[in-house]
DNA sequence: TAGTGGTCTAGACCACGAG
DNA sequence: TCGTGGTCTAGACCACTAA
């Protein structure tokens, strides 16, 4: 790794978070693993502490690695917390963040539409993993959720086997597959309720419901996951805080 | 203003930033205006350049400054891109961000329900200025919208004099009020029109709209705000990023 | 006690904008 | 050309953690 500072060229800590950000995508540092302290990589890439420090900075604002004090600089990891505080947005009519419960009842490959090869940047004819499941939060169920995956990355998901899934998939997907959901963006729409889901979540048919999509991307950008979840908002609402 | 460095005290940087957000607050600093260099800033604080600058940072990153290379840091004004891009999250179905057009149905002083006075922290039997606005995007009308803010602090603004408010309401505080808003809190929810509302957006009585109740608050956490938008989600949508 | 991140300093040089 | 913010350095001391 060589960093070069001549006139008008990249700063010196931009290139440094593209090394941090490369080890980790390439896998050398784990989600979890204390990386090289900031007077290690000073040394190794021939600049002052300080100059790591503006780039470890960043990264840790953009949530990609955490600081200890006393103890080191760690990659992020998708812990329930981080799952819950970040990509969860639905909250009870009190303003609490409750654990959704979680009941799969589809979990198997399929043959990818033009609309999800299209998101997920898939080749024609690909398939995905296709997972619909109930969640319930409070012991109401909510939410009637739609998600797909590439079969290229989650290979062995799809596989009848797998009868059920774990609550948090963005912990599934990191410890078992190697892939950290970094950003997520996401569409939201009010739709009506179809038999079959109104049936699901114990609502009249024709009631309203929040639908949100969702594309989930990794630390370089790649699609790997499309959800659409339809919530129903009576007793629960989705919170933004927006700045 | 003296700052004091003893041993496990609050960190220089964090007590320059307070004290630049109660300038700011007290109206010394009024947005759009420059603030002293941070060398300035430095000898009359007694630290260093580096700690001024760490300060202003964090302060950049909440969008209460901005720095303009050679020419000095601002305090941040409310124009129609920051209210666009950082306040306004609807979208068309290209994902296109459109200025929506505006027509006020309403603007009149009204007695304060129990709710608004827990929202927006008034006295009781206060009144509320009571806005309702018809939002047009892309030339269709999508958002059913109703304001209402404190007479304490928009004192001549629910007058009958004034009939058309201008499209972004929040330059308008601003300039007009010296009120900054600086964060909302947003509760989103699926809900179905009533016969006025679909009457006003032209659409079928009971059709589902995604309903936004939104909070502003000023820097220093008064809420200044409370809004309920009514929008159409058929040819728009609520965008989100999530990190 | 040794090593980590957290704060703070003093000073160098560069890039940009305005006069 | 001067003053601004932007980058980078070298080094000090503090606070915390683990062995």
């Amino acid at each position: 790794m060589l960093l070069s500072n001549t006139k008008g060229s990249i700063p010196l800590y931009s290139q440094i978070k593209s090394f941090i950000v490369e080890r980790i995508t390439r896998g050398d540092w784990v989600p979890g693993e204390v990386i090289p302290s900031e007077m290690q990589l000073a040394q190794q890439l021939n600049v002052s502490q300080g100059t790591v420090r503006k780039a470890i900075t960043e990264l840790v604002e953009n949530n990609v690695l955490i600081r200890r004090q006393g103890r080191g600089t760690f990659v992020a990891v998708h812990n329930n917390d981080r799952a819950l505080f970040h990509f969860f947005h639905i909250v009870n009519n009190s303003g609490k963040k409750v654990l959704p419960e979680c009941k799969t009842l589809t979990c198997r490959r399929k043959r990818a539409s033009a609309r999800q090869i299209a998101e997920l940047k898939l080749e024609d004819g690909a398939q995905v993993i296709y997972i619909e499941r109930i969640r319930s939060l409070d012991n109401l169920p909510t939410i009637f959720e739609i998600i797909m995956l590439p079969t290229s990355l989650f290979g062995d998901l799809g596989r009848p086997q797998i009868n059920e899934l774990p609550n948090t998939l963005y912990e599934l997907y990191e410890t078992q597959y190697g892939i950290t959901i970094h950003r997520a963006e996401e569409q939201l729409r009010a739709v009506v309720a179809s038999d079959n889901e109104a049936s699901l979540l114990g609502l009249k048919p024709g009631a309203p419901l929040l639908q949100i999509e969702r594309i989930a991307l990794t630390l370089d950008g790649t699609p790997v996951e499309l959800r659409i979840s339809r919530c129903n908002t009576a007793k629960h609402y989705y919170q933004n805080t927006v700045f």
